[in-house]
DNA sequence: CTGAAAGCGCTTACAG
DNA sequence: CTGAAAGCGCTTACAG
């Protein structure tokens, strides 16, 4: 039924109490200057009538309008959530809103999208790209921005992103500190930035102790299992030697563990894998389960949201924050006893 | 740096234009009593200013205010963006924009993002469960509500949700049509609704096609693909005669297959096997890929945002509608010639 | 075709 | 401590 029942305004309120608008919106607003009486007579009727004060009227008076604007271009994939619950966490959903729109990939829809947050007066906008290479920047809005995930190419804007550098090297290290000294990295797509930092990241945990012939080969492909498949039967192919997977991704590494299977190579025992993302679904049910690193976006969305409450309040920052990794370690690099 | 730019209003449009502000709103909406040569002034005004309507102070007039609270609990999960993304798709996003709220399954903050959302004055609500059970009402409230997955318990409500007894039927009736004749049936948690309304279809749809006996074994377990892994042993223990698996999930069917490969079971040759979900990331990347029944959850989406827009322009209907599902052939039942 | 006026629901100085 | 008034930015009858 859903039957529209009245809505009631602070003028009916104030009615039923006694007391002028003015008065009403104090007692309610929790203003000291109002008697305490009259506030809780004020209240009483707010209660009964079952008032909602109007926020559109309230922003319309100015200051905040307790909402914000989260543009992605990756709802489908599995970047966006996790990073949008981090930013309702940090706003303490009831307070401030979140519009969730979808650009999908169509810089006019994200044009046109952020026109239409703008027209809503939101606080701030977050804008969350698919992949962490740089965007274009959006320039100068009437409200604060912050670039999530993908950063902005512009330096003067506030961006928060992964550290990926930081990711691949706690997958090597810890590959190295459990001494494996044959480690294949099986990356993604070549063009991402995300492959090459971790890439990079890698040999750099692998030089800093000492190791620096530790990766035998790095192979990029896609982010997919069958590229894992493939590309694991690749390597022991060419070198039956290799004591360790560094995945680029965990679909990567569901493939990799697949294929040695297939071969009958032991895992942890003989190879070890690693993946990235802590993609639970994937990672927890690998079998072994998967060791990996997690991107913690959660806390990239929690950050992104304090950089939008901290422009508002004006402090002025800018640049670009990168997030590090976290290491999840289970069964597939070290044996459960 | 994303510093403040100023914000202009319709007076200030208007006074640049040398109109008054009621001319300038007629012209700027589209309003047929305005002299064309005037109008065209207003606009390049409005351009020249970089004019944004305020939305709020449209809001406060009455009508519209040209937004939509979707609420779910089930942000991680994988249920609630593919029905978000269809009613994104359906609102035609940036005419109507949707505040996108998670309860994290606790119903005092579901109340209290109702009431945040409410006095932001949607138009609508549309509630997403995570599970497909019915869920208790929220009774009246001031604007239309719409109930996702998971169907209201108040037959009056409008609620949208996916037809589990026709994805069963649908998944079954593939076997029987390839000459399966005895399948064993993969469930989910005994106590979702969703498993045991596949369980129903799967069943009816051998009945139907005079095959009553052709499912030998059901089981209940988790979503999970441990439980498939774990199910498929049992069942070919017992019974080594089954020629398919209905799999309540992806998941399960994942896991199917794997201890399949592990017996040296040849799929689809020896034995079929049926998933649920069409999770792309599983079911395109299994081998082989999985043959699965997609929920469709993009169209709920859409039917859910259709509803609310019909009650608001007056229709008054209710009950729950079912959503059914799509077979989507893959190599596991069908081997690629 | 154009504009002055009133009003949407609130809040905020400002008097009393 | 309380209330009348003005104003936030728009839209909508209503005159002219």
């Amino acid at each position: 039924m859903n039957a529209t029942d009245p809505i009631v305004s602070l003028a009916q309120v104030a009615a039923h109490a006694g007391v002028s608008a003015a008065t009403a919106s104090k007692a309610l607003n929790g203003r000291p200057d109002v008697n305490e009486s009259t506030r809780a007579r004020v209240e009483e009727s707010a209660r009964v009538l079952g008032y909602l004060p109007n926020s559109l009227a309230r922003g319309l008076t100015g200051a905040r309008t307790g909402t914000i604007g989260v543009v992605t271009t990756d709802l489908d994939g599995r970047f966006a959530l996790p990073i949008l619950m981090g930013v309702e966490d940090a706003l303490g959903t009831d307070r401030i809103l979140t519009f969730l729109c979808d650009a999908r990939g169509d810089g006019l829809r994200e044009q046109s999208l952020i026109a239409s947050l703008l027209a809503r007066r939101v606080d701030g906008l977050i804008l969350v790209g698919k992949q962490t290479d740089p965007r274009r920047s959006l320039g100068r809005l009437p409200v604060p921005v912050v670039y999530a995930y993908a950063e902005s190419e512009d330096p003067t804007d506030v961006s928060v992103t992964v550290d990926n550098v930081d990711v691949g090297r706690r997958a090597a290290q810890h590959l190295v500190d459990l001494g494996r000294r044959r480690i294949a990295h099986i990356s993604g797509e070549a063009s991402h930035s995300a492959a090459a930092d971790r890439v990079r990241g890698a040999a750099e945990a692998c030089a800093t102790t000492g190791h620096d012939g530790a990766i035998v080969s790095v192979r990029y492909g896609d982010w997919s299992e069958g590229w894992g498949r493939a590309a694991a039967h690749d390597v022991l192919d060419a070198d039956p030697g290799v004591d360790a997977f560094l995945c680029a991704s965990d679909q990567i590494a569901r493939g990799v563990i697949d294929s040695l299977h297939e071969r009958g190579v032991s895992v942890p025992k003989d190879v070890a894998v690693v993946g990235v993302d802590n993609w639970e679904p994937l990672a927890v049910n690998a079998r072994p389960s998967l060791t990996t690193v997690d991107l913690r976006l959660e806390q990239l969305g929690r950050i992104a949201a304090h950089r939008i409450q901290q422009a508002t309040s004006g402090e002025t920052l800018h640049g670009v924050q990168r997030v590090s990794g976290e290491l999840i370690i289970r069964d597939s690099t070290v044996p459960r006893r």
